[in-house]
DNA sequence: TATTGTTATACTCTATAACTATA
DNA sequence: TATAGTTATAGAGTATAACAATA
């Protein structure tokens, strides 16, 4: 597929917004690269091979490109879906707001909340009480494209769960945000 | 920290190496972008708090943020880390077959392995039987950095496992396993 | 002074295309 | 002609810094 795909950008540690990982100037061996070696089955990596964060990794991705097979091509990209998803459950946010749930900083979102107001997707109107700050709010085609990509995710999940299996799914869950806050915590 | 950090690249289709599962133009939904909405509990995400797809992203990325936070600050990359775990395992392998196994074109690997003979850590000979190739291998500090490396992602693994539970972790492994298989053949 | 959003810049990662030297 | 590796170039995503308008 496309250039720029599902890469993981790592970068050295600094610190970032929060999320987004980065590699410091470590590495991730488990999460590190994308090495497809393990699930292409081409070459074989000693180490990884029983590692759960390279598995993680590889799950991550395989998931991602699932999504994005289904999702087909409409020229929404993730950060414009992630934005729609955010404004439409908290709509009259900031863009500073915005930016801070999704990880990104405020000039990041500049051009991407220009385009999907571009295409009549969200409206941005000035804060009532502070007219520095935009109040974002999806248009009507807003939420007609956020369902469809909604629809998308949908199917995707629904194969998910057919993957993973009814009766493990809740353990798989709840496994996933144990991770996600035992690591969390640990950053702290 | 720094600017580019573990960002997850995002693009539209477009045909691309291979395993990297960009996003298409549709968009990733659960995958998507970083929403650290739900983790960091600034705001709700109502269509993600239950999906899969968004939870392995999340539990990735929280795993490479602390992958990251252990390994310090050598001066290697993902990439490095990469291709150094690869040649170990296959020594002599060519540039083209490496990026082959990590899913990166040719040119990609060029600064990376420079970089890596640069510092020592590889050796790069012109392969017998054909003259246009490499045969790429470590030297004793290639192996040495590795192994630091390893050490450090050992302690992540350690951590990764006392979160998810000494009976979990088979289900778990045997779970990512099924998703990595069953996505892939998707795929196809 | 501090904050919101915009603009100008810069940087990483990755890719495609074209080029050289072999095959 | 086809392949290995290199170089040139491009593009996506993100960030920091500086600026204007507003608090």
């Amino acid at each position: 597929m496309h250039p720029r795909e599902g890469k993981r950008s790592l970068a050295q540690p600094s610190p970032k917004t929060s999320s987004h990982p980065a590699a410091g100037p470590g590495e991730p061996p488990p999460e590190g690269p994308a090495l497809r070696v393990l699930s292409g089955g081409a070459l074989r990596l000693g180490l990884l091979d029983r590692s759960l964060g390279f598995h993680l990794r590889l799950a991550q991705e395989a998931s991602f490109a699932a999504f994005a097979r289904r999702a087909g091509r409409s020229e929404l990209r993730p950060g414009h879906f992630a934005a729609l998803v955010v404004i439409e459950a908290h709509p009259g946010l900031s863009q500073t707001a915005l930016g801070g749930a999704i990880g990104r900083d405020k000039s990041t979102l500049t051009p991407t909340l220009r385009e999907l107001e571009r295409r009549g997707l969200l409206r941005r109107e000035r804060a009532a009480g502070d007219r520095r700050s935009y109040a974002l709010m999806l248009t009507e085609a807003g939420r007609e494209a956020l369902a469809t990509l909604t629809r998308s995710a949908a199917a995707h999940e629904e194969a998910l769960d057919a993957l993973v299996g009814d009766g493990d799914r809740a353990a798989f869950l709840a496994t996933l945000r144990r991770l996600i806050a035992g690591l969390e915590g640990e950053a702290r």
